[in-house]
DNA sequence: GCCCCTATATACCGATCGGTATGGAACAGG
DNA sequence: CCTGTTCCATACCGATCGGTATATAGGGGC
């Protein structure tokens, strides 16, 4: 192949996206100048472009590493041993990523679909078939925890699943506007105390 | 008073604000433009700017209009009889703002604060701190509620009120994704399920 | 009829947006 | 050494951002 011909670029492309990763986290991807993308990875413009594309082709590979990297304990937490267990692992999954001290408050996902952005529309679609996804897999979890008689009565599967997905985007809301860590932790404690039949 | 001297204007000042907070509930702070503000209020640029001051004086009486004419359900919902029915009535009521057709959808606090924006950091602090204000309310309605003995035991009143808040925000994330009404009215019902003791 | 005052309309301001043209610097193969 | 190729640096593109200067239009008080 055309193995390293000409000047070899000076930055490791994986480590600028990480740093991109962070802008877009942050600043939401309008929020996200390329300026300040640039700035943060340490590289220039014609750079930028010249290896990741556009601005929304970045977004798209950070977003790939953000669902690689970040929300990998959303697949773990499905091989707990009981449906309970499914939903503590997410919620203490979820807790510890919002209270990293080192990385950005809040969800990239929930950051990127709320606040409608004409322009961004098809990132906007993408973030949701992905969520949608994530969202079927738990609701699959479940449907299985119904079967082995591991689930609470009344409640369906598919149900509990679009509770739980949206008591962790209310909680990355409460992150992104600085909740402290003791209150999350104790809204974990609080949710998993509504779990019914203890 | 100065009663009327000089040209009288040519709009409603208050009909134009309901305007702009709708082109602010749809598109958030940022996302919205004065050029998509005016063309929406139906009046020009300087007119904006003398009426209403500048974009965040702007935002800021929108914000009012919204917590005045969307939010009140949230003070009415304090006064049903038990805990739970305060938590039902609130749920309801954000359905029902929510699956609105006439309305954006999403929940124009929560735009304002994910997706962190330097400009408008004291925007997003205004709005925390009526969120905060509110939140403090509902732990005290459930606080009295606990006195009258009418509140699920090994709960915190104010744990309660953060986690029915937070279960609402959520709502509003979904909401904004584009979820249908028979999902977040199946939602409202599986949080109500978890609500402890019947 | 004035005169004063305020609203409207148009055109403009500097700054920043995402994206790119251009020119030189650093490598490989010949 | 030269050439081809790829990368970096600077400067620039048109469009749009929030905000305003200027001139004109339309009211009440006299």
């Amino acid at each position: 192949m055309t193995a390293s011909r000409g000047r070899p670029r000076e930055f490791d492309p994986a480590q600028a996206l990480a740093a991109a990763l962070e802008v877009f986290w942050r600043r939401g991807y309008e929020g996200a100048s390329i300026s300040e993308l640039t700035e943060a990875m340490g590289i220039t413009r014609p750079s930028l472009y010249a290896c990741f594309g556009n601005k929304e082709s970045l977004f798209r590979q950070a977003l790939d590493l953000y669902e690689r990297d970040k929300l990998c304990y959303m697949q773990t937490a499905l091989e707990a041993p009981t449906a309970r267990g499914v939903a503590e692992r997410l919620l203490r999954g979820t807790l510890a990523m919002q209270c990293s001290d080192t990385e950005p408050q809040g969800c990239l996902g929930v950051i990127s679909t709320v606040g409608g952005v004409q322009e961004a529309e098809s990132i906007r679609e993408e973030v949701l078939a992905r969520r949608a996804s994530s969202n079927a897999a738990l609701a699959e979890r479940f449907a299985r925890a119904k079967q082995e008689g591991d689930f609470p009565e009344g409640i369906e599967p598919e149900a509990m699943s679009c509770y739980l997905y949206t008591v962790m985007q209310g909680m990355a809301v409460q992150a992104s506007g600085g909740a402290s860590r003791e209150s999350l932790e104790r809204l974990v404690q609080t949710t998993l105390a509504m779990w019914p039949g203890r």
